[in-house]
RNA sequence: GGUCCCGUAGCUCAACCGGAUAGAGCAACUGCCUUCUAAGCAGUAGGUUGCAGGUUCGAGUCCUGCCGGGAUCGCCA
C-alpha cells in the first residue's frame, strides 16, 4: 500500500506517459495552496521546460486524459502550469477504509531480510552520562525502531569507548595514588577528570597515561584486572541511564571488543600493501584523485604502537561484518566526527573490509548548544547530568497532574516527562545545532510530547466514552467538509515514513505526528462526535477518531516515546 | 590560511526534486470551559529569508562575490 499521494502520481504518471512524457514528472504532492486544491502536479512546467513549450498547452493535454477519470472530483489548471486536483469523496472514503484496514497504516513493508546495524549511544567509560548523550541515544534509538518497523533486521549497538588513552589515564592514575582493589562509580567519577586535568597540563603525565594504554592493550595481567572491574561498574550506571531513558540496545559491545581482530586486519592490510609507516605510525593513504581538500591519512597504530578509535573502528567493521554481515552500518555520532568517519570509510572500502554494496552512512547530529551559542555547559560550567534532567522533568510533570485533579501516578508522570525530552530533541532536524533549554526541554504546552499524548489520550477517553454508550466506529468513512482535512492528512503517513527512512531523519515524523495531533484537536473542537444524530457520520467520525489515534500511537512508538492510559 | 556547515518573525525552529500567498511553537494581545480531558480551540499582530549580483516562466532552496557565526584540518574520541 502507499499514500494517497502515490496512487495518485501512478494515475497522472500514466496520463504523461500516454502524452508522451516520461511518468516521473507525474508525481503528485499534497497541495501547498489547501484553499485552491488537495492536490498538485508540477511536471507540465517540468516537461515544458525540456520540449520548449508552452507550459499551460501541455498541462491541458494532461487534464482532458484526467478528467474523464472518475478518480477526481475536479481538474484544473493554473498560474503558469500547475495542474489541481480534489480527489473524489468516494475514492477517498475507500482509501481511508483501506488504511484503516490495515494494521500499518498503509505504511509498506521493506521485506528484503537485510540487516541493518546501528552505532549510538557511545557512551564513555568513568563519565556520568550527561545531556550531551540524549541526541545520539534518542535518534539512534529511533532509527533503529523506524528502521525495524519498516522491515530491517535491526541491531542496535552501544558502542562504548573503552579502550582509548582515557583508560590509560585512569589505571596510571590509579598507580599513582596507589589505590589497590576495586573502585566505586563514585571514586571514578572524580578519579577521570583528574587525571584528565593532569595530562592536559603536563605532558610527562600523558606520557605515562600513554604507556599505561599500550600496556593494557598489550594485554598486562593486572591492568587488565582493573579495567574489567571499571567497566564492569561503569556499565551498570550507563543501563540505570538508558533504561530511565527507554534507550534499548542489541549489543552492549565496545572499542574493547574489535581488539581480538585488530592484528590479523592489520597484517592482511599489509599484505595488501596498502599501509605506509608515516613517523613512526602506521598508516593508509585514503586520498582520492579527486580530492578537493585535504585528506589525512587514517592511523592504524600510533608510533608507540598502540590502537586508537580509528582502529578499534576499522576493527568493529571487521566485527559487525563477520558476525552479522549487515546491509547498512549506520553511524549516529556528532557531526564534528566527519572528518574521521570519511576516513574510516575510505579506509575500510580501500581494504576490502566491506563490499562494494554495503552501505556505511555516517548520520552526525548537531551539537547541543546552550544559549550562547557554546556547547552546552551548566552555570557551575559543568554538564548537566542525565539523571538529573530526568528526575527534573518527573518532577513537572507530577506537579501538573495534581493540578489537573489526577492522583500523583509515577508511570504517567514518567511518560509525560520522557515524552516532553525526546520529542524536544527529535524535532530538531538531525544535522544542525541546537540551543539546549531546559525550560523548553520541560514543557508540556505547545509543539511538545505531552501534546501529542494528550490528543491520543482524548481520543482513548472518546472512544471508550463511545462504546459505553454502544456506539462503534464504522468500518466506512462519510466525510463530511470538516472530516476532510483529517482524513487526507492520515492518507499521508507512508509518505513521511518514506522521507523519514530515505534520509534517516526522525524530525520529519515529528513534524507529521504534530500535525495530526493539531488536525484531530481542531477537529474535535469543531465537530460533533457522540452527539451526532446521524449514526453514519458519527461512526465515520469514531473511525476517524481511532485511525488518528492508531497512527499516532504507531508514530510516538517508533520515536520511542509511550502513551500512557490518561493523563 | 584550506575545506565544510550555518544565517528565515523579538526568541527557538520548519519548509519533501526549484513551485503559487515562507509555516509552527514560545513570548504579546482578543475571545472560548453548562456536549465528548482548556496539557486545548478560534483569532490578531509580528518577515526585504544576512547583503549584492546571476540563472529560471518561477529562488529561502541552484551559481558567484561579500559580511557575520561555527566546525574541522595525523598519533584525543
Amino acid at each position: 500500500m502507499t499514500s494517497l499521494a502515490g496512487k495518485l502520481s501512478e494515475i497522472v504518471g500514466k496520463a504523461f506517459e500516454e502524452q508522451g512524457l516520461p511518468a516521473e514528472l507525474g508525481a503528485v504532492r499534497v497541495s501547498d495552496r489547501p484553499d485552491l486544491c488537495q492536490f498538485q502536479c508540477n511536471g507540465a512546467m517540468a516537461a515544458a521546460k525540456v520540449a520548449k513549450k508552452n507550459p499551460r498547452e501541455i498541462a491541458q493535454g494532461l487534464v482532458d486524459l484526467l478528467s474523464r477519470n472518475d478518480v477526481f472530483a475536479k481538474v484544473e489548471i493554473a498560474g503558469p502550469g500547475f495542474i489541481n486536483l480534489d480527489v473524489a469523496d468516494e475514492y477517498l472514503q475507500d482509501h481511508l477504509g483501506g488504511v484503516s484496514a490495515d494494521d500499518r497504516a498503509g505504511v509498506p513493508v521493506h521485506d528484503l531480510d537485510e540487516t541493518v546495524i546501528l552505532d549510538y549511544g557511545g557512551p564513555n567509560i568513568a563519565k556520568p552520562m550527561h545531556v550531551g548523550h540524549l541526541r545520539s541515544s534518542i535518534i539512534g534509538d529511533s532509527l533503529r525502531r523506524i528502521l525495524k518497523f519498516t522491515g530491517y533486521k535491526t541491531i542496535g549497538d552501544v558502542h562504548m569507548g573503552d579502550w582509548g588513552t582515557p583508560m590509560g589515564m585512569i589505571l596510571s592514575e590509579l598507580d599513582i595514588r596507589g589505590h589497590d582493589g576495586p573502585v566505586t562509580m563514585e571514586q571514578l567519577a572524580e578519579i577521570y577528570p583528574q587525571a584528565a586535568a593532569d595530562c592536559k597540563a603536563d605532558p610527562e603525565r600523558m606520557e605515562q597515561a600513554r604507556a599505561a594504554t599500550k600496556k593494557l592493550q598489550d594485554g598486562d595481567e593486572e591492568y587488565t584486572k582493573r579495567w574489567r572491574q571499571f567497566i564492569d561498574i561503569s556499565v551498570e550506571g550507563m543501563k540505570k541511564n538508558f533504561d530511565a531513558l527507554g534507550v534499548h540496545f542489541d549489543e552492549w559491545k565496545g572499542e574493547a571488543d574489535a581488539h581480538q581482530f585488530i592484528a590479523p586486519m592489520i597484517e592482511a592490510l599489509k599484505a595488501e600493501g596498502i599501509t605506509a609507516i608515516d613517523d613512526g605510525a602506521l598508516i593508509i593513504d585514503v586520498t582520492q584523485p579527486d580530492d578537493k581538500k585535504e585528506m589525512p591519512p587514517l592511523i592504524l597504530l600510533k608510533s608507540d604502537g598502540a590502537v586508537m578509535y580509528s582502529t578499534t573502528d576499522m576493527g568493529t567493521i571487521v566485527d559487525r561484518v563477520k558476525s552479522h554481515d549487515p546491509d547498512k552500518i549506520i553511524y549516529i555520532v556528532d557531526q564534528r566526527q566527519s572528518l574521521h568517519f570519511e576516513q574510516l570509510f575510505r579506509a575500510a572500502r580501500k581494504g576490502g573490509l566491506v563490499c562494494e554494496d554495503v552501505e556505511l552512512t555516517f548520520a552526525g547530529f548537531g551539537t547541543m548548544n546552550g544559549k550562547d551559542g557554546k556547547p552546552f555547559k551548566t552555570r557551575a560550567g559543568g554538564v548537566m547530568r542525565l539523571e538529573d534532567l530526568i528526575s527534573d522533568a518527573v518532577q513537572k510533570a507530577r506537579e501538573r497532574l495534581k493540578e489537573v485533579g489526577l492522583q500523583d501516578e509515577f508511570d504517567i508522570a514518567q511518560k509525560v516527562a520522557l515524552a516532553a525530552i525526546k520529542f524536544a530533541d527529535l524535532q530538531n532536524q538531525r544535522q544542525s545545532d541546537y540551543v539546549f533549554d531546559l525550560f523548553k526541554m520541560t514543557s508540556f504546552e505547545g509543539k511538545t510530547g505531552p501534546y501529542l499524548l494528550y490528543q491520543a489520550v482524548r481520543i482513548q477517553s472518546l472512544l471508550k466514552k463511545a462504546s459505553d454508550q454502544g456506539f462503534e466506529a464504522g468500518k466506512d468513512f462519510v466525510l463530511q467538509d470538516a472530516d476532510k482535512p483529517l482524513a487526507l492528512l492520515l492518507a499521508e503517513l507512508p509518505d513521511h515514513f518514506e522521507n523519514t527512512v530515505k534520509n534517516y531523519t526522525p524530525h520529519v515524523l515529528c513534524d507529521y505526528a504534530y500535525k495530526l495531533a493539531q488536525a484531530f484537536s481542531s477537529f474535535y473542537g469543531n465537530c460533533h462526535i457522540l452527539s451526532e444524530e446521524d449514526e453514519h457520520v458519527r461512526a465515520s467520525r469514531l473511525a476517524l477518531c481511532a485511525q488518528t489515534r492508531k497512527q499516532l500511537i504507531m508514530v510516538l512508538d517508533v520515536l520511542g516515546i509511550e502513551v500512557p492510559e490518561r493523563m
